[in-house]
DNA sequence: ACCCCTGTTCGGCG
DNA sequence: CCGCCGAACAGGGG
């Protein structure tokens, strides 16, 4: 599920929980996201530490705790973050469970392509994995020259592969790089080399434009974005392009390994 | 019984 | 180093 937007509205899904304290923390310790940091050290390491602030940077979550401790926190393919009451039972696929005095904060991840990891520093800062995250769409740090220079890098690959990278686009994913693609008319399997400066300025507008607009509506209260956007229409078979006058059929087609949707009418390809 | 999947990483090959 | 592929991870839904 989670992109920029998906991940930033499950991050705030524990804002209840802030300025409280951890009574107990619930794992399912052999369970696949605990590969970066073992469950039994994330429960020693996190009782007991009160839960002061969360961040979302790209698909990847920190998660506060007093004491300088951090925790690291990637949603994968399936991953959800919810609470619920504090007496509640975990589920089979409730791997993660903190305990606070009135509810408890769940991470959820049946497919287990999520990770958690742990951090104690010493000197009050996030752990440098996290400070060294390249900059997102909505910031200011993702320049025009920025977004240039890093296509230019890759010529050969496809403008859709390349927007899933996530050294240069942080946060966008499967639906978000059809949506831009489609929004901007180019064919998603275009070499980037073969775009010229003003297409790659177009790209890097139409990436802020995107993820700014999924983020005020998925990433408040998961809202349903515009009818005019391909992502209501790329699930459906024989779903239709919903551009102003362009009725053609939709193409849903492998693009190195991912299902890509387009419009092989109004971008051309 | 298949086939699909909003993610990422790894090994292998050229 | 680049670029591309397939596999692997795991489980639920159509």
């Amino acid at each position: 599920m989670p992109e920029l937007a998906e991940v930033d509205y499950f991050r705030k899904q524990w804002n209840p929980g802030l300025g409280t304290s951890i009574r107990r923390v619930q794992t399912h310790p052999a369970a696949r996201i605990f590969r970066d940091s073992p469950a039994v050290a994330i429960e020693r390491g996190l009782a007991g530490r009160c839960f002061l602030g969360s961040a979302a940077h790209g698909k990847q979550m920190l998660f506060e705790f007093s004491g300088g401790a951090w925790l690291g926190l990637h949603l994968g393919m399936s991953g959800e973050l919810r609470t619920a009451p504090c007496d509640h039972v975990p589920a089979k696929h409730d791997h993660l469970v903190f305990v606070l005095d009135s509810l408890s904060l769940v991470f959820s991840d049946y497919r287990m392509f999520g990770r958690v990891s742990l951090d104690i520093t010493e000197d009050g800062l996030a752990p440098s994995w996290w400070r060294e995250l390249p900059p997102q769409p909505a910031d200011a740090g993702f320049t025009k020259t920025r977004v240039r220079d890093f296509m230019r890098r890759f010529p050969k690959t496809p403008l859709k592969t390349l927007l899933l990278d996530q050294r240069g686009f942080p946060g966008i994913g499967n639906w978000m790089a059809d949506e831009i693609c489609w929004q901007l008319r180019i064919p998603p399997q275009t070499p980037s080399g073969t775009l010229d400066d003003l297409s790659l300025e177009a790209v890097w507008k139409m990436t802020r434009r995107v993820s700014r607009e999924a983020l005020r509506v998925i990433g408040t209260d998961w809202g349903e974005l515009p009818d005019s956007w391909l992502m209501n229409h790329r699930w459906r078979d024989g779903g239709i392009c919903p551009r102003r006058g362009c009725k053609s059929e939709l193409v849903r087609d492998d693009l190195r390994g991912r299902t890509t949707c387009w419009c092989p009418s109004c971008q051309g390809g």
